[in-house]
DNA sequence: AGTCTACTTGCGACAAATCGCAGTAATCCC
DNA sequence: GGGATTACTGCGATTTGTCGCAAGTAGACT
């Protein structure tokens, strides 16, 4: 999906912020990234198309669109840096294997089951719709029993 | 749970790393900060026990930590800046209010049970549990209905 | 179109985080 | 305990991320 077909502008006016030429750049940049980026690829990507846009106003402007609900944040492999991504048309979620480090997509209506309890138990109304669940997908599991006697 | 109650030695060594004093007192530095701590908060609580040690060390002192199993990550509110924790004796995981900041701590427990189906339905054996899961608690939602027609 | 106002940008300075490397020390094996 | 091996630390240099502020401009209103 390219942000062509998400009406940022409408989005932006919604929560107060105006639209400006760096924030539709920075919103092209992760487009174009395609799946999650780091800060520095979208920065680059960023200068493609804005010879001269700032450093810190490509991290405001991420901030800004996150809190928009176009752009998505998913924790990176270590755990410390932080990944970004353009809002999908459907939620998502993902599995990551630990040790192979493959990753899988769970559609947010396999996951919506599992809220639902959840929310029955907690009482919460649960937003965050763009988990990083993390475990042993089956390949790894299978390889390890053939290695591992437990 | 203080580290004391935790074998780090074995942590450690069973995933290749040496025990080193830097890598105590940055585990110690953790214990005591409680709950969720930012980076800052333990470099200057690993420098209570060691005068000299090195911002690099901390850092990569939680990065071996966090591998050996012995601290955990969790994203701060911003979702850009990380958190890190002891690991507790049971898992849970964390329901965060985006409307008051609250949290609650949800037992790895009773989430178990609810990821149940997600692995029947994907294969995966899911570990990672220490989850940040964002929502509206029961408050939040309530005084929003008192203010809010829809 | 022109004016106003508040939000936003770019810049410079700063702080936080990462990286390579040379010296140090934890572990292993005798 | 002593010596060899190899991972680890501290340091300096670099990169990445943050912040305050003056100049610029989007949006509103006329
Ligand atoms: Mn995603
Ligand atoms: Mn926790
Ligand atoms: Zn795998
Ligand atoms: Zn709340």
């Amino acid at each position: 999906m390219t942000h062509h077909r998400l009406n940022y502008v409408e989005a932006l006016h919604a929560h107060g912020y105006r639209v400006t030429p760096q924030r539709v750049t920075v919103l092209d940049a992760v487009c174009r990234a395609g799946g999650h980026a780091r800060p520095a690829q979208i920065l680059a990507l960023a200068r493609e198309g804005d010879l001269h846009i700032d450093r810190s106003t490509v991290y405001r402007s991420l901030e800004v669109l996150v809190k928009a609900g176009l752009v998505l944040t998913a924790p990176g492999e270590s755990g410390i840096d932080t990944l970004y991504e353009i809002v999908q048309e459907t939620p998502h979620h993902h599995l990551r294997c630990t040790v192979c480090g493959r990753e899988t997509e769970l559609d947010g209506e396999s996951a919506a089951r599992l809220f639902e309890n959840l929310e029955r138990e907690t009482g919460y109304r649960l937003t965050g719709d763009h988990l990083m669940l993390t475990g042993v997908c089956p390949e790894c599991q299978a390889s390890s029993n053939n290695q591992v006697v437990e």
